[in-house]
DNA sequence: CGACACCTTGATAGTGCTCAATCGGCGTGG
DNA sequence: CCACGCCGATTGAGCACTATCAAGGTGTCG
């Protein structure tokens, strides 16, 4: 059997693409465990659900390409946005310990992803002690970022709220390289933001145009680009 | 050395405290476990910090008795609390992979606590695939109750916000046998419960009142009592 | 009895929502 | 190549939910 092996938050310093999944027969090369794992690789179109809340899977996935998002929906339509997934992130772990998911996850934009089958996935991790302190590690790291989420939620401003999402965005962002100069790509439309800060659309759109005026941030065609960071660490 | 385990959620059917940690040199009979758990107990007063975040520690608790809170500050004093501990639950368990608290713990009631080393625990643990899955599950669940936070806090009203927060602690108590007819204690005065869902507490006060018109339940000097589940269920 | 923490109530203000109309970009199809 | 339709962004007006400020009440504990 090839040697499979995920990558949880750690970047994989070695590899071109930074942070990605491995699927591999050795360790040694990760450009050639790259190419090995094209063999498992999807294309999707945006809009592609992954998973529903509630309902089983066998298959959990690492982005390869393109934005995701994981949501919770209400019976009356509200829908809120958990977290945005990002090239590298993997999708649906926690399949590994459960039936489940809590969540539904869905391509923001066209996705390349890897699969894996959780069963083969699981029983590889738990048997590597340095694995199992990789997904330990990877659980305190979202779980964190869950509880920081609630944070901004519970207890900041709109304004405060929407700085620092593009903030934490633009650092995942640039971990992977996807920033030229000051600008990188940013897929989320207002709607998506709101969703995500618990806001409505209209009232991002309007800070979003504050930001703009103040010289801080302008965001438009999927183009995100930071004019003053300093202005934009301090709120 | 003794036989060191910790109970991550699911409950020990039969410790005659459900849902406890064990500290034992036999797996057989839990109550004498429990008793043997009893020379690493300690006491301590309401508003005792286990953590303040970005501090470093060696130790992990386990609540035995009382109610503690996971929160954050920010600079200008906003408090966010992350969720309740009751008895059962498991203290600054993340320590076992990191070194530092992404959140500050403390002491809501008068409480007691058993006391592991971090690092014992930790290589018990590693050590048997059962707690691994524990471990794994706990992780899971923990994060999902965030996400679920998550959903409370960014798409319902403040109504169904204290509603939904009433009820899963309802459910919590009553798991652990607290419920005495239709009343339990309930230790958050109304400050926490506004710190918790990102409301104020004059706030929170009035839509108490409301829902104490409607007959739905009632909140006073620390007993919860449910007057109606059926109303509560479908807000 | 006083101090203190917590809850209650009232009046007022503000943040962010709702509703509605317009505009622009982009993909599709004729 | 242009018309159409759709989705997302923008703007305005008005309103609702929740915050803020302030005062008074009640219980508990030393």
């Amino acid at each position: 059997m090839q040697r499979l092996e995920i990558n949880l938050p750690g970047p994989c310093a070695s590899c071109p693409l930074r942070s990605f999944a491995v699927y591999c027969d050795d360790r040694e090369g990760c450009e050639s465990d790259i190419e090995a794992m094209r063999n498992d690789r999807r294309i999707y179109r945006a809009g592609k659900i992954f998973y529903r809340e509630g309902e089983a899977s066998d298959e959990v996935y690492q982005l390869f390409n393109g934005w995701a998002y994981r949501f919770k929906l209400l019976p009356d339509g509200r829908r809120q946005i958990l977290s945005f997934l990002l090239p590298g992130d993997t999708i649906g772990f926690e399949l590994l310990n459960q039936d489940r998911l809590p969540y539904s996850v869905r391509a923001l934009t066209p996705v390349s992803v890897c699969v894996f089958n959780k069963d083969t996935l699981a029983g590889h991790i738990l048997q590597q002690q340095t694995l199992i302190k990789r997904a330990a590690s990877f659980w305190s790291a979202s779980s964190a970022a869950s509880d920081q989420r609630i944070l901004d939620l519970g207890r900041r401003s709109a304004y405060e709220r929407i700085a620092r999402f593009i903030q934490d965005l633009v650092q995942r962002l640039r971990a992977r390289g996807f920033e030229h100069g000051d600008s990188m790509p940013f897929a989320p439309s207002q709607m998506h933001i709101a969703d995500a800060l618990g806001l409505t659309p209209v009232h991002v759109g309007r800070i979003l145009r504050q930001m703009r005026a103040g010289g801080i941030l302008t965001l438009k065609h999927g183009l995100l680009t930071i004019h003053d960071p300093e202005l934009l660490r301090q709120i």
